[in-house]
RNA sequence: GCCCUCGUAGCUCAGUCGGUAGAGCACCUGCAUGGUAAGCAGGUGGUCACCAGUUCAAGUCUGGUCGAGGGCUCCA
């Protein structure tokens, strides 16, 4: 027999194989074991199913495993047909939608009548176990277009009919077959459905049609699957453990904010505790804009429609804008959803030169955009927030070199806190204003600066703002969803409705260029992702409560107080519990509100001139009140996400 | 906004078949004066989100309103 398949493996060796070899036997003859942990292959970087017959011809090739990222996908990919094979057996009226792999499981979407409920889950997970005991082949058959067409609109698969219509012309149709269920589809996917482990339904939630609220709201089922029970349960745990850290949870345990849901849905009420976080990353932020020269500006927060007809939020944005009318004036007046048009009528009250730009104003804006009651968030979406605003108003040559340094100063500013962010590049969106030419300069624009900056970015086609593209930053909360913190757009559409300019060295009036920035973004959404980051366990800095001192007994009050005194005038936020409960009971009052730093003092303390410190969740150890004093001073202003004690 | 789930004491939650409301923590009072994660006892605290309806009777059933939680292209 010739050998007409020649594979070269990830190792560096070769191996030669009979046409019509498979993946699968290509890992028996190297284990069984192998074979057995396999779950699929990548021919010339291209996914193959195990049972699938080879090409002939010289290929790189591995094999893959569940562990590996395309594993997981051909994995949780197989389930989720497994999942729709259980749910047309159960409810042979739905039809079908999609049923990707997703981070961490799969999903499946479903045209049904009554859409299911969670009571529903347990009887599909049910069959979906049987489904994976009768072992089912799931079988590859490539059709032709028209037939696949026609074999889905025979069956009433709508939707399936539109996925097909929408496949670029030289695609390859292919559908996989388990059982009764016939699923159009690209593969690859496991052998058999008996390879399937551990099923596990999450839960059920609606979803448009292709995200389009004017489509068919479809019925979605959310699962993972391992191959090992204890995968499963570690996931499970997880999930819960990142539910601890929720925002929402220890903002009301540590009485850092709340909202009033019956009097402000979206709107955050700060708490003492939370109103420190607040100050403090704001004192941190003013000094930052202040040595990257930006000057502060404050202005309204209410303006009369016209302004907001000429900057175009009437016509682009009216539907986030809260409005007010006075009583008896026929003025109407938008509350403002941005801090731009202010900025810009700031900008525009007299004459500048060119040797005044760039010119960086900023505010501490706080805005107020009717977003949609479904999207609210704890703090991460809400309706009223403080922005970091910023515009820079500069030549069209300083561009590049302004938009550099904003992201130079996301990075810096990111720093201090140790979050990691992705960037991404969004470009001209549906709905928005100006010439293709401003957009297109705009875009290279800030293309450009993230080269420079040698910045890993991911493209948002049709993503930007309806005045320009933007550079957006994004931050992953506790639950691994993405929340977007700093945006930098770069905007020649507001400087031509509001036809501003600067005089040019040649005396003559040019257009200037405007850049909106935000660092932190809202101010709101950056503290819950912080809440989330640190799991309430704030650096020294940042803590509401930095120090509380514990006398042993009533007769160390006074020297407690003492100790606290000394605290206090260095600006450390300290208290005493001197209150009338026994110490262990007061250690772990400490503890459980995350207080950073503890301070028992007795007679031993007393003796000594010293105190018995114990940094939050660590061991207690004595030391001397003038060191302990210098080094958390230390700790404080350097703002160390991890202090010498913690 | 739309789909599913949910709303009981300050917090976390129980409440059976429809029969007039419960626990733990917190808070208050007293006892106990204490050395590194929770001493003992007693007490206060509820328009069961709101509005209608069914019923002899509604926290419980039905409808509506308000709000919350999860989700609403990770692209066959």
């Amino acid at each position: 027999m010739s050998a007409n398949i020649k594979l070269r493996l990830p190792d560096g060796s070769a191996q030669e194989h009979p046409a019509g070899t498979t993946p699968l036997e290509v890992a028996l003859g190297i284990s069984a074991g192998l074979a057995r942990a396999a779950v699929g292959a990548l021919v010339d970087g291209e996914p193959w199913d195990l049972g699938r017959e080879l090409p002939d011809g010289e290929h790189e090739f591995t094999l893959v495993k569940f562990d590996d990222p395309e594993g997981k996908e051909f994995y949780w990919h197989t389930a989720a047909h497994v999942l729709a094979t259980a749910v047309g057996r159960l409810f042979p009226e739905v039809r079908y939608g999609i049923g990707p792999a997703i981070d961490e499981g799969y999903y499946y979407d479903f045209l049904v009548d009554k859409p299911f409920t969670e009571d529903d889950l347990e009887a599909i997970e049910a069959e979906m176990v049987r489904i994976i005991k009768e072992d089912l082949p799931l079988e590859r058959e490539v059709v032709d277009r028209e037939a696949a067409r026609a074999e889905m609109e025979r069956r009433g698969e709508a939707l399936k009919v539109e996925l097909i219509d929408e496949l670029p012309e030289d695609a390859v149709v292919s559908f996989y077959r388990d059982g009764d269920f016939v699923d159009l589809c690209k593969g690859p996917h496991l052998p058999s459905t008996g390879r399937l482990g551990v099923p596990k339904l999450l839960s059920v939630a609606g979803a448009y049609w292709r995200g389009d609220e004017n489509r068919p709201m479809l019925s979605r089922i959310y699962g993972t699957a391992f191959p090992k029970k204890k995968q499963l349960e570690a996931y499970l745990e997880r999930i819960e453990e990142a539910k601890r850290r929720d925002h929402r949870k220890l903002g009301k345990e540590m009485e850092l904010f709340s909202v009033a849901e019956d009097h402000g849905p979206g709107m955050i009420l700060y708490h003492p505790a939370g109103a420190v976080l607040f100050h403090e990353i704001e004192r941190l932020a003013h000094a930052m804009y202040r040595e990257r020269g930006y000057r502060l500006v404050r202005t309204p927060h209410i303006f009369r429609s016209d302004l907001w007809r000429t900057s175009g939020h009437y016509e682009h944005y009216r539907d986030k804008m809260f409005f007010a009318r006075l009583e008896g004036d026929d003025a109407d007046y938008a509350v403002k959803p941005m801090n731009c048009p202010g900025h810009v009528l700031i900008y525009d009250t007299g004459l500048h030169s060119y040797r005044e730009l760039p010119y960086r104003i900023y505010e501490f804006g706080q805005v107020y955009r009717n977003e949609l009651s479904g999207v609210l968030h704890g703090m991460l979406r809400v309706r009223g927030f403080t922005i970091d605003d910023a515009h820079i108003f500069c030549t069209p040559e300083q561009l590049g070199g302004e938009i550099e340094g904003v992201l130079a100063f996301v990075r810096d500013l990111f720093a201090v806190f140790g979050l990691p962010v992705r960037y991404t590049l969004s470009t001209r969106p549906e709905d928005s204003m100006g010439s293709d030419e401003i957009w297109e300069s705009a875009t290279a624009a800030l293309r450009g600066a993230l080269e420079h900056s040698s910045l890993d970015y991911d493209v948002d086609e049709g993503g930007g703002a309806f005045y320009g593209p933007k550079i957006d930053v994004h931050v992953t909360d506790a639950l691994g969803r993405e929340w977007q913190t700093s945006t930098c757009q770069a905007d020649f559409n507001l400087p031509e409705r509001f036809d501003l300019t600067y005089v040019g060295e040649d005396g003559a009036r040019h257009r200037v260029v405007l850049v909106h920035r935000a660092i932190l973004g809202s101010f709101e959404r950056f503290i819950g992702v912080l809440i989330e980051h640190f799991a309430g366990d704030f650096p020294l800095w940042l803590a509401p409560e930095q120090l509380r001192v514990l006398p042993v007994a009533d007769e160390f009050n006074d020297y407690a107080r003492g100790v606290a005194a000394r605290f206090a005038e260095r600006g450390f936020r300290v208290s005493v519990d001197d209150s009338n409960r026994k110490l262990g009971a007061r250690i772990a009052a400490a503890e459980t509100a995350k207080v950073r730093y503890v301070a028992v003092v007795g007679a031993k303390e007393v003796e000594a001139g010293d105190i018995n410190l114990r940094p939050h969740g660590e061991k207690p150890f004595n030391v001397s009140l003038q060191k302990a004093l210098d080094e958390l001073t230390r700790e404080r202003d350097e703002r160390l996400l991890i202090g010498r004690w913690s």
